[in-house]
RNA sequence: GGCGCAGUAGCCAAGUGGUAAGGCGUGGGUCUGCAACACCCUGAUUCACCGGUUCAAAUCCGGUCUGCGCCUCCA
């Protein structure tokens, strides 16, 4: 399988450092507040990345931090007169409680950057060591220059970026030797959380967490480390910076970015009145209907975020939910167990679809294409089983489309409720009046049963019926 | 100013040298008491524009226009 690596702009044969292991970093969310759609598109896409990989029979070691102190943090916990940990602890909480309803797996570690403080400090003091780093009044900076390989992530020059941002030089921070130099731990101020250091009570720059945290749970050593494209710079590229001068070799084999969420077709902002939280959307819609929209884009387009691209995703993730939920109708009444050597045929030509799923998701897990090979499943599900088909056929079938919706995350079974005897009675009574060609009885019935949220679908094989 | 990405049907979106996937929507039809589902048919002589290379270009090269991102801890 091939993916697209920022480092060298191509498209590589994926080649893990450990037969059958794949080593994993997400950076995480800042947890000020709940998330939103933008913060959804790294976790969807790179827990499908994950799935596909376990699909492929690999054994995925997943780590996504939560970045858990931070000046939001803080300035939220301000604004309410709390502690940052109640806020962090809060909006991890609910981040969890969002990532569930998107069907996003647990990662192995979801480490917390305040609890890996220690780990920090003494990665900072061995950057210090080997001359990377130097304090200046409580705060340490990390010496840019000294890094021979730094903008080889983002392609960038030292020199251009200076050039391009003179402003930097001016603007007060005289501290530092060199514009470029950024903070690795920076000093207490009044009413901030803090931790003891060899440079004073303070707490770690951001860009040293990833580094930290990847190294103690992943090794030195990494696959995969993902995240925005904004973070290729500054902060993969501090990453980089920090993690190879600390531990002397390469930090990351492949470094994969998505693309930018954009709301009608603008940067999603808070000024412009179209920001959006998951809970927002989860209101209106499963977050399954999220999920397949960000998917239904290659994960390095930019993705433009609508009303009416949402309601294009929900009819089309519809279609593959209500083939999925006629099989398993079907199933229920099959009258035969065995498949006919007819229905043996077709069901190997179905097969061809699962090779142009997996050739989709080995180029640079391109979801689009993939969806589009699940759709011909589906085409091919609903016009070749019916209620002659035997139950081994439908259950082959039916599987199939569950084998590749789960690793696009999206959940086919439908949640199995029973329904109430009244319920049932209605429906049976409504059968009747249908048979007497009582039609007004029969829609009278219908109607009272969606006012309960209950949708009836009259088929050739009988009645089926949703929750609205 | 520097670096980079994108422009494919009404909308979304694959396709990166061999003659335009898929979905949503629209219109027509089959099925059906009606509705819904499903199925069939319906769509770009053409891929922002202008040149060039080639037997062959949406795909490669040069230029133009338009939109967007990064260059101050925003996924």
């Amino acid at each position: 399988m091939k993916l697209y690596n920022t480092m060298s702009k191509k498209k590589e044969e994926f080649v893990p450092l450990e037969d059958g292991h794949v080593k994993m970093y997400v950076c995480g969310p800042t947890v000020y507040n709940f998330i939103h759609i933008g913060n959804a598109r790294p976790m969807i896409v790179f827990d499908t990345v994950r799935r596909y990989f376990e699909y492929k029979g690999y054994d995925v070691n997943f780590v996504s931090n939560f970045t858990d102190v931070d000046d939001k943090i803080i300035k939220k916990a301000i604004e309410e007169g709390v502690t940052a940990g109640e806020i962090s602890k809060r909006y991890i909480a609910e981040c969890k409680k969002d990532m569930d309803g998107m069907n996003i797996k647990p990662a192995t570690k979801n480490p917390l950057a305040t609890e890996e403080i220690g780990g920090m400090v003494d990665m900072i003091q061995a950057l210090i060591e080997k001359g990377y780093a130097y304090e200046k009044n409580g705060t340490v900076y990390y010496r840019t220059r000294r890094f021979k390989d730094y903008g080889k992530l983002s392609h960038k020059n030292l020199d251009d970026l200076r050039s391009g941002n003179r402003s930097l030089l001016v603007s007060g921070e005289d501290e530092k030797e060199d514009p470029l130099d950024f903070v690795l731990w920076k000093p207490k101020k009044e009413g901030e959380p803090a931790w003891k250091s060899p440079w004073g009570e303070g707490r770690p720059g951001w860009h040293i967490e990833c580094s930290e945290m990847s190294k103690k749970y992943l090794g030195e050593q990494i696959d995969i480390h993902a995240g925005g494209e904004d973070l290729v710079f500054p902060h993969h590229e501090n990453e980089i910076a920090q993690s190879e001068a600390a531990n002397g070799k390469e930090f990351t084999k492949y470094w994969l970015h998505n693309g930018f969420l954009n709301i009608d077709n603008r940067k999603m902002s808070k000024s412009l009145g179209n920001f959006f939280t998951v809970r927002e959307i989860s209101e209106k819609y499963d977050l399954q209907v999220l999920r397949f929209f960000m998917l239904s884009a290659h994960y390095r387009s930019p993705l433009n975020f609508s009303a009416d691209l949402m309601e294009a995703a929900k009819s089309g993730l519809e279609r593959i939910l209500t083939a999925a939920d006629n099989l398993q109708f079907l199933l229920g009444n099959a009258k035969t167990e065995t498949m006919t050597d007819g229905e043996r045929d077709v069901f190997a030509k179905s097969q061809e679809f699962v090779d142009s799923f997996e050739k989709a998701m080995d180029d640079d897990f391109n979801t689009a294409d993939a969806i589009a090979a699940v759709f011909d499943l589906v085409k091919y599900a609903n016009t070749t089983a019916n209620g002659e088909s035997s139950e081994e056929y439908l259950q082959g079938i039916y599987d199939l489309i569950v084998k590749l919706t789960d690793v696009l995350g999206i959940v086919v079974e439908k949640k199995t409720e029973l329904l109430d005897g009244d319920i049932d009675a209605l429906i049976q009574e409504r059968q009747n009046a249908r048979k007497e060609r009582n039609f007004a009885r029969a829609d009278e019935i219908r109607d009272e049963l969606l006012a309960k949220g209950i949708i009836l679908e009259d088929t050739r094989e009988g009645v089926k019926w949703k929750r609205a």
